[in-house]
DNA sequence: ATGAAAGCGCTAACAG
DNA sequence: CTGTTAGCGCTTTCAT
């Protein structure tokens, strides 16, 4: 007799087994394609269990030691901003991180980890919920990023290439970036160019040293007034340009550390009846896709979002492979328009 | 004597369970906070845990029934177009989606699924890599989708609410939208409105209705020539304009299914030197960031992306928990800029 | 070419 | 309060 009807649990590999009369290691042969096993059968298996939409188990999987297919990208996540989700720069590089990961046959994991609580990036890993992990961005981090490769989770990090690092980052050559910004605006005539952003993170630092280092070869030593720390928020940078033409030093051109701080700047200065470029010549960083479209266009330096994403999957799954991966260092370009002097690329042309 | 030295396998209970002299039921336990268990020994083994990294094994734990902290975000991707993770709406739907998933303490799993593989939407849930999903478009797929409903897989769709649904969608009201756009257009002098994206999908064949039934309202049926499907890509929106002004039928606004065709749009008129608005008035669907900073500024029909992404995350939960969940509309909203006549609401004065 | 049987690492009865 | 024990659904020897 039946003891109890068991429950109506998902239907298992016994099930299949069961109508396809054969028995479970036929049916777990069948289905993972293994050699030596009649192809009628593997096929007859195959079609049963699609038509009875049976997948196998990945938790009873993952414990015979099969890894997931997917890879965890993890940001830290700062639940007072909530800046992230809203930054065009961030999604763009979290689409182009999706576009490789889907060409290598990969499911992305976002995850968002608080700051106060860093450790949980590899959460995932230690999980075995995927197989590896990139990180974007490293802010304050670096030290426990450090101590996390010490442990052996294998990820890459999008962000700066610092002196003392353990790990593979990938990230634009922001220094490069920097002193290319700078010297086209000294080339076509700002003498007092303000600096936008926040050199406390890594890669901010080094696009402010391209900034210092451009100024310094061409004799000029900017005072310190004129580097302005704001966090990677519109109305912060609209404020600190309402400051700095209240009380702040003179200048006659903005090199904020994003296209989305030079937006706002730019904003700003046209609020304040400042012309842009004429009054000041206004270049940012990154390239989104906004910024094209501005009024006027803006100047930027494009990070090349495309090959950051591939960039970042090779390497990690290079890692994954036991090679040992370098850093990348990747070039930015200067992309003329409006904001600046200088003959734009393309586009339309000036309003009459 | 040890018969062999086991490979250096990961950390698992049976090594803290020994190294905190308990059994691995205690640790178990006390990892689970389990309430009847010293508090002491609780924190002993937890501090162990944590000082050497242990992390309880996923696919154990689903083994053992439970469930996994993860929502899948599931859309249909066209391999040769590419067009999802470039799109500045699309990605920041996922971004919403993502913010809310944070919110209820859940990963985002992304999954890109090939149109002719229809069915793979289902397999992260049926391999338990997930508690559900959310759908992001219907496509063509409304069939599809009734089926998986009727299997009872747990997933909602961000799309449009259709007659015979059998599953939860939530949606903005295209139809309603389409009507704002339209009556804008009329009530400012339009009368030729071309209609400009692909009807063949759910939600632009709505706002199509609402285009076409505001124009009813107002005495006019518009020719068959002023509808021109075109798929989301900017490019063919250029064309379509291209081929418009040079054999089409007149027309004195443009109504585009989504801000981005209505940006290319703008650039193909003033390219032929069309005048925006004076010539041609555009109004565009989404309200994208971009949006406002065009030139001119664009006048758009505002989907809630931040309630979308609530929404949609609030009703999956809601399903998973037993209820019954009815479709959602959620209301679209006029913003008036430069791209049209009429006041705009707010912004930086015209240029003089 | 197929089946039987032994676990994978953990949780949850069921004892004490 | 803690330990013992029996599986969870599958893969993989080892037999046949």
């Amino acid at each position: 007799m039946d003891p109890k009807p068991p429950k109506p649990s998902r239907l298992q590999m016994a099930d299949i087994a069961r109508l396809a009369n054969v028995s479970i290691s036929t049916v777990s042969r069948a289905l993972s394609n293994h050699p030596r096993l009649s192809e009628e059968t593997r096929q007859r298996i195959h079609e049963l269990a699609r038509s009875l939409h049976y997948s196998v188990d990945a938790g009873a999987q993952m414990m015979r030691g099969k890894q997931p297919p997917t890879v965890a990208v993890a940001f830290p996540y700062h639940p007072t901003e909530r800046q992230h989700f809203k930054d065009p720069f961030f999604l763009a590089l979290i689409g182009a991180i999706g576009d490789a990961l889907i060409d290598s046959g990969h499911n992305m994991l976002i995850e968002a980890v608080q700051a106060d609580d860093f450790e949980r990036v590899a959460k995932p890993y230690e999980t075995r919920q995927c197989i590896g992990t990139i990180l974007l961005g490293q802010e304050h981090y670096h030290d426990r990023i450090n101590a996390l490769a010490v442990r052996g989770i294998p990820f890459v990090v999008w962000g700066a290439r610092l002196k003392d690092q353990l790990y593979c980052s990938v990230g634009s050559d922001n220094t490069l970036g920097g002193r290319q910004a700078t010297e086209h605006l000294l080339a076509h005539g700002a003498r007092r160019i303000l600096f936008l952003g926040d050199p406390s993170l890594p890669e901010i630092a080094q696009r402010h040293e391209g900034w210092l280092a451009a100024q310094r070869a061409h004799g000029i030593e900017p005072e310190a007034g004129l580097t302005r720390p704001v966090p990677f928020v519109p109305q912060a940078a609209r404020a600190e340009i309402e400051r700095v033409l209240a009380d702040g030093p003179a200048f006659d051109a903005v090199f904020a550390a994003s296209d989305r701080l030079a937006l706002a700047a730019m904003a700003a200065l046209q609020a304040r009846q400042r012309r842009v470029p004429q009054d000041v010549q206004v270049v940012g960083f990154d390239d989104i896709a906004l910024s094209a479209e501005a009024n006027p266009p803006l100047t930027t330096v494009r990070q090349d979002l495309e090959t950051a994403g591939k960039t970042l999957v090779e390497r990690l799954l290079a890692k994954l492979a036991g090679q040992a991966v370098e850093p990348v260092l990747l070039p930015t370009t200067l992309v003329v328009r409006g904001s600046t002097h200088g003959e734009p690329e393309s586009g339309r042309p000036p309003p009459a």
